[in-house]
RNA sequence: CGCGGGGUAGAGCAGUUCGGUAGCUUGCCAGGCUCAUAACCUGGAGGUCGUGAGGUUCAAAUCCCACCCCCGCAA
């Protein structure tokens, strides 16, 4: 088949790689290169990179609600569009101008966790379960009928990165299934909606006085990227892993306890940091961190700024 | 030229301001002791101090120059 592929981060370069080995892309959309990195250089995304070592021709319009792209768009006489974490709004003309229409990868058990940061969000909520789903499209958000589905399981060992890279892989061989088998397409259920609300800065402070269980799915979750980090005498440090324990305490919220780098939580909880780093340092496991004696036991980490 | 931190023993760091024998903690090896809750004591091995037969100097981890690599902010 002819097809247009419509992507932007990491996540969806496995499902490019899989199209080109059995479909033709005859085009990849994708956002145009920002400032990124240190010396703020324009920077191509992973996707808009990967088509060009393809040598297939990239697309990089700033939205596609106008008439010019559309027409482009439909100038490429394409079968399907397949869309992987574009970031792009497609109007109802673009979703239609394939013969196929268009058909999204979502890092979902639809129709839970719609929206931007689905992976993220399971984990931090303590899900026991993600997942992929193939759907084609309509206007709404990530409301279209479902092809396929395929779950797989959240542990404690779980991190947004090791999901991301699980299903990244798994999207890839589910779109190659939605495309060369007839499925038959099935509303969402109508119970069951969350959203995935898109990951905001501040949301990376850690507030000690939640539970320890609550904090660890969140920790987990936001490793490796944007990762947490809490405030120590005013240098910031990445928390990037961490478990919650049976332990209790009577200290207050923020206390390093011992060594081991327990932590006290809301309500006498208490958190197990596993893995951090301090500003401009490597990331270093608790037992190689403590060997200096930058923290001292006792002292608190903050929750502010 | 967006701002900033860093590269010294397997690991984590001090030493650099003001040049003068390579240090600390931990880990590892050997021995001792018999302990408590990162056990303790003694001894030992282990380092081209990121790179450049660079520059300055009687002398460079330290000062000067160039380059490589890692990381925080920001995106």
């Amino acid at each position: 088949m002819r097809v247009i592929f419509m992507g932007t981060p990491d996540f969806a370069i496995p499902v490019l790689e899989a199209l080109t080995t059995k479909h033709t892309v005859i085009a990849v959309y994708t956002q145009p290169p920002r400032p990124a990195g240190k010396g703020y250089h324009l920077t191509p995304s992973p996707v808009h990179q990967k088509a060009a070592s393809f040598g297939i021709p990239v697309y990089t319009p700033i939205s596609l609600k106008n008439e010019e792209e559309q027409k482009k768009f439909a100038a490429l006489k394409a079968d399907v569009a397949v869309v992987c974490a574009y970031g792009l709004i497609l109007p109802a003309t673009v979703l239609n101008t394939p013969l196929k229409g268009c058909i999204n990868i979502h890092a979902s058990l639809l129709p839970r966790w719609r929206g931007a940061a689905p992976i993220q969000r399971a984990i931090e909520a303590g899900d026991s379960e993600s997942g992929i789903t193939i759907m084609q499209m309509d206007v709404g958000l990530d409301t279209g009928d479902m092809l396929l589905k395929k779950s797989c399981p959240i542990t404690a060992e779980t991190t947004g990165e090791s999901l991301h890279d699980t299903l990244s892989t798994m999207g890839a061989e589910l779109i190659l299934k939605a495309l060369d088998e007839n499925m038959q397409p099935q509303p969402q259920p109508t119970k069951g909606v969350t959203y995935a609300e898109k990951i905001q800065k501040d949301e990376s402070l850690i507030d000690w006085a939640l539970p320890a269980d609550q904090l660890a799915h969140k920790i987990m979750a936001f490793y490796s990227y944007p990762a947490t980090y809490t405030v120590y005498h005013g240098e910031r440090i990445k928390i990037l892993k961490a478990h919650a324990t049976q332990l209790t305490t009577d200290q207050a919220v923020g206390t390093i306890l011992d060594s081991n780098l327990h932590i006290a939580c809301k309500n006498g909880t208490v958190l197990q940091i596993d893995f951090l780093q301090r500003a401009g340092k490597k990331a270093l496991s608790t037992a190689d961190f403590m060997q200096s004696d930058f923290l001292k036991i006792g002292d608190l980490f903050c929750a502010t700024n």
